[in-house]
DNA sequence: TATATAATATTTGTCCAACAAATATTGCAA
DNA sequence: TTGCAATATTTGTTGGACAAATATTATATA
C-alpha cells in the first residue's frame, strides 16, 4: 500500500465523474466512430441510474473536450477532438505554478530540437522564402530579443514546416510560455545575452536560415542549441537552484 | 472576410460555452492564485444571470481540468490544473483519426530525439543501473519488437531521466498510440525490421545503453535515430500516400 | 472559564418538473 | 409530386427542492 493511498481525499468521486468515466468507456467500448449518433440524454440518465442535471455536467465535459458535438432534436453525434483543447485553457490563465511553466520552457526547448531534422527533410523554397521575409521583417533591437512579432513568426514557420498540426498547435500554445518567463526573469536573460553577444556566439534567425538553406542538419541542429542556450541555462540553474524563490540568489552567484 | 467565417456554425455558441469563457477570464483577470477562493455558485450564477445549472455544467469542465475543487460547506478554491488532464481523456478511446494518431507518433518520435542531449547531461549511476536491468530483462523475442514491459519501461526511463514531469506525463499519454499504430500496420513494420536486421542496422536498447554509458551526445542521438528508423521510414510513407486509405498500396511499393 | 456537545446555517451534490427553441417527421393540400 | 403546415422529439435553460457534509454558533457541563 502506497502513502499516496493515506491521504484523505478532498471529495468522494462525485455522481458527476463517475458518469464522466462510464461515457468514455461506453464510446471506447463499443469501438465508436466519428459522426455515430449517441443514445438521447433521457435514455442515457436512465440507463445509467441517474438524473439529467448530473448527466448534462458530465456531457458538458465531453463537449467542451470536442468529443461529442449536439444540436437540438438531431441529438448528439461523436466528433473528434481537439486534443489540446483542455491545455489551452489550463494555460491561458497563468495559475500554473513555477515547476510546470519551468518544464513548459523545457518541453519547448526539447521539441524544436527534435524537429530539425524533419525540418531538413521537409523545408522548401517556398517555405524558405517565407522565412526570408520573416527574417529580413524582424531585424534585432536588443541583443537576441527579436521583436517578439517576428520571432514568434520565425519559430511557428518552422513547426508549419514539419506538416504535423499536432505538434504546431501544441507549440502556439506553449509558446507563451517562453515570452513569460523571459520577461518575468529578465535580469537573468540579458547579461546572458550580452555575454554570448560579446563572445560572437549569438546565433540569430538569420544564422539559423542560412543553416536550413544549406541543408545542413548536425549545422542547424548544433545552430539550434546554441539559439536556446539562453533557456538552457536558464532551466540548468533553475534545477539547481531548488526552489524558485532561490532562483534570483542562484543566478547571482552564477553569473 | 476568411472563408471558414461562411461555414454555419453547428450550433450557436451556448451559455454554457458563454459562462466557462467567463470564468476563465475571470480567473485570470483577478490574477488568482492556487489556493484562492472562488464565490459560491449562487452568488456566481446571479452575478452571471444564469441559471444554477447552467453554471455547474460550466464549472463542471473546470473541475474536470483540475482548475477548481469543491468541497461542501466549504465552497470552490482555485487548484493547480493537470495539463494533460484533457489530452488523456481523448487519447483513451481510439476515436482519433489516422491523421491525428500519425500526428501523435510523430511528434513521439521528435520528442524522443529531443530529450537526447538532456539524458546525456542528466544521467546517473543510479539511472545507468535501472536501465542495465530493464535491458536485461528485455530479451528481443522477435527483431526489434522488445516485450511490450521492458520496451516500455525503458523509453520512460529515458523520460524520467529528463527529470521533467510535463514531458514524461505527456510521453506516458501518447505511448499507446506508437503500440497501437505498430500493430496496426504491422504488415509495415515487420519486413522493414527484417531488413535492418539482415544490414546490421538495428539499434537495440542495448546498443542505446551503450552510448548513453559512453557519454556520446552525438553517437547516442544518431542511435536514437537509427532505432527509431522504421517508425520514420512508415511516417514517410504515410505522408507520400496522403490518403491512409492508400498506405498498404504505398507500402507494397515502398519494399 | 474552558471544553465538549448539540443545534444551526451554509454550501455543494443530486433530483425533478417544466418550458423554450430548434428541427426532423408527418400529414395535408395544391 | 411538391410545398406547406402541424406535430413530435431532442437539446438548452430555468427554478425549486432536498440530501449530505461541514463550518459556525449556541448550549451544557466540568
Amino acid at each position: 500500500m502506497y502513502m499516496e493511498d493515506l491521504k484523505i481525499k478532498n471529495q468522494a468521486v462525485t455522481l458527476v465523474d463517475q458518469v464522466e468515466q462510464k461515457l468514455f468507456s461506453y464510446i471506447a467500448g463499443k469501438n465508436m466512430k466519428v459522426g455515430d449518433a449517441i443514445p438521447n440524454e433521457n435514455e442515457l440518465a436512465e440507463a445509467l441510474g441517474v438524473s439529467r442535471s448530473v448527466l448534462r455536467e458530465a456531457l458538458s465535459r465531453l463537449r467542451m473536450l470536442g468529443v461529442i458535438e449536439s444540436r437540438t432534436r438531431r441529438g448528439m453525434v461523436l466528433s473528434e477532438p481537439n486534443m489540446f483543447g483542455g491545455l489551452q485553457r489550463v494555460i491561458n490563465p497563468m495559475i500554473l505554478g513555477e515547476d510546470s511553466l519551468f518544464n513548459l520552457l523545457e518541453f519547448r526547448v526539447v521539441l524544436e530540437l527534435g524537429i530539425t531534422n524533419s525540418i531538413i527533410d521537409n523545408v522548401t523554397d517556398d517555405y524558405i522564402e517565407e522565412l526570408e521575409e520573416i527574417v529580413e521583417r524582424g531585424q534585432a533591437y536588443n541583443l537576441n530579443f527579436y521583436r517578439a512579432e517576428s520571432e514568434n513568426q520565425f519559430h511557428s514557420k518552422l513547426y508549419e514546416i514539419t506538416e504535423n498540426k499536432s505538434i504546431k498547435q501544441f507549440q502556439e500554445i506553449i509558446y507563451p510560455v517562453s515570452l513569460f518567463v523571459r520577461d518575468k526573469f529578465k535580469d537573468f536573460f540579458e547579461p546572458i545575452n550580452k555575454e554570448l553577444l560579446q563572445n560572437g556566439a549569438l546565433v540569430t534567425h538569420r544564422d539559423l536560415l542560412d543553416l536550413i538553406k544549406a541543408g545542413d542538419k548536425d549545422g542547424f541542429r548544433k545552430g539550434m542549441e546554441q539559439h536556446f542556450a539562453p533557456y538552457s541555462k536558464f532551466l540548468k540553474a533553475s534545477k539547481n537552484g531548488k526552489n524558485p524563490n532561490n532562483l534570483n540568489h542562484t543566478i547571482g552567484l552564477e553569473t
